[in-house]
DNA sequence: CACTTGACCTGTCCGC
DNA sequence: TGCGGACAGGTCAAGT
């Protein structure tokens, strides 16, 4: 089972684009017929206007915006959903239903492995694990239940994360929606546009920088971690006393790096559906982030761990020099 | 307005 | 062995 923080990652871009594209293939048509939620934390909506603009109603599109998935629904409502840290959707296709009274619908717990339309853990786990334990757990909030039968488990063990449904022509105005930056991964993010919006913070440091939504949209600590790495910066470094030049490397180290931990998020949900185990994840190839102790790739010097902007951060003490 | 810190949560790990 | 505290980290509210 589900053990904790060093077996379950937060899903920053590339898990959450996997878990979008996971979800585009498996309920994307599939009509909703029965939807149950406990904790109004996460799912705040009244029961009638799930049953009005949920329950009944078909799925037509998912999308993603920075870490924020849109379950665009026939009604006009969309779920809009926030994994956080510890949230994960879980897509089990082949559950059958024992219809043979009538009355104690019971699904045949792991009588096949579940598909997992992307779980935010994606590192460190037991290759002996079972991928998803009998489910719902104590973790689960939200199930929806498909008309075929599938169903959809929304798991969140620390509560952080919601589902909320949402008129979809009302989603871009979410003051969330409004404040992100641009997505890192799309045409228009250049290193110019990434210097222009480092310039609203350019008194904190790096790290706190890249962490803000408003000024790149996606990136958490993991991938903080491993762009500055990968550009020989310092997080601590303030933004102001950063080159543009130094810029630009970022720039394309945070491309770089999303774009690899998005093809092993690929792989990581390939291997779920194969039922192989967790082999492949991110933090098997991550350089810095949690790997204090460890060679650095590049030098060879034992990475560190420190706290910047309150996180806990890695870095090579040689390859990241204060105020590099 | 820019920036920092604490709160929200649950479960695990570490030191006493 | 039990127990308290630190820690994990995305986002927002509150405070400087």
């Amino acid at each position: 089972m589900f053990s904790g923080y060093n077996e379950y990652d937060m899903p920053e871009l590339p898990e959450v684009e996997t878990v979008r594209r996971g979800l585009s293939r498996l309920i994307v048509g599939k009509k909703v017929i029965h939807v149950s939620f406990d904790t109004p934390k996460s799912f705040p909506n009244p029961s009638g206007e799930v049953d009005q603009f949920l329950v009944s109603t078909t799925v037509t599109a998912v999308h993603r915006r920075a870490k924020v998935l849109l379950i665009e629904l026939s009604s006009g409502y969309t779920l809009v959903t926030h994994l956080k840290m510890t949230g994960q959707l879980v897509y089990i296709a082949n559950g059958r239903w024992h219809m043979e009274d009538g009355k104690n619908k019971k699904p045949i717990a792991n009588s096949h492995m579940p598909i997992a339309a992307g779980e935010a853990r994606f590192g460190g786990g037991h290759p002996n694990d079972s991928l998803v334990g009998e489910l719902p757990d104590k973790s689960t909030r939200v199930i929806i239940t498909f008309e075929d039968g599938t169903r959809l488990f929304f798991n969140d063990q620390r509560k952080f994360g919601w589902m909320r449904l949402i008129p979809t022509i009302s989603v871009p105005e979410i003051d969330f929606m409004k404040r992100l930056g641009p997505e890192p991964l799309e045409d228009d993010f250049t290193a110019e546009v990434l210097y222009e919006r480092l310039q609203r913070r350019k008194n904190t440091s790096i790290k706190a920088a890249l962490l803000d939504q408003s000024v790149v949209a996606g990136i958490g600590n993991i991938y903080a971690d491993e762009s500055l790495w990968g550009a020989q910066i310092h997080p601590a470094t303030l933004v102001r006393d950063i080159l543009p030049s130094a810029i630009s490397t970022l720039h394309s180290e945070i491309i770089s790096v999303l774009k690899l931990s998005l093809d092993k998020g690929g792989s990581t949900d390939k291997n779920y559906v194969d039922a192989e185990g967790k082999k492949g994840s991110y933090l098997t190839f991550a350089n810095v982030f949690r790997r204090e102790g460890q060679a650095c790739p590049r030098c060879g010097r034992a990475i560190i761990k420190l706290r910047v902007a309150g996180r806990g951060t890695h870095i090579c003490p040689q390859c990241q020099p204060i105020l590099g």
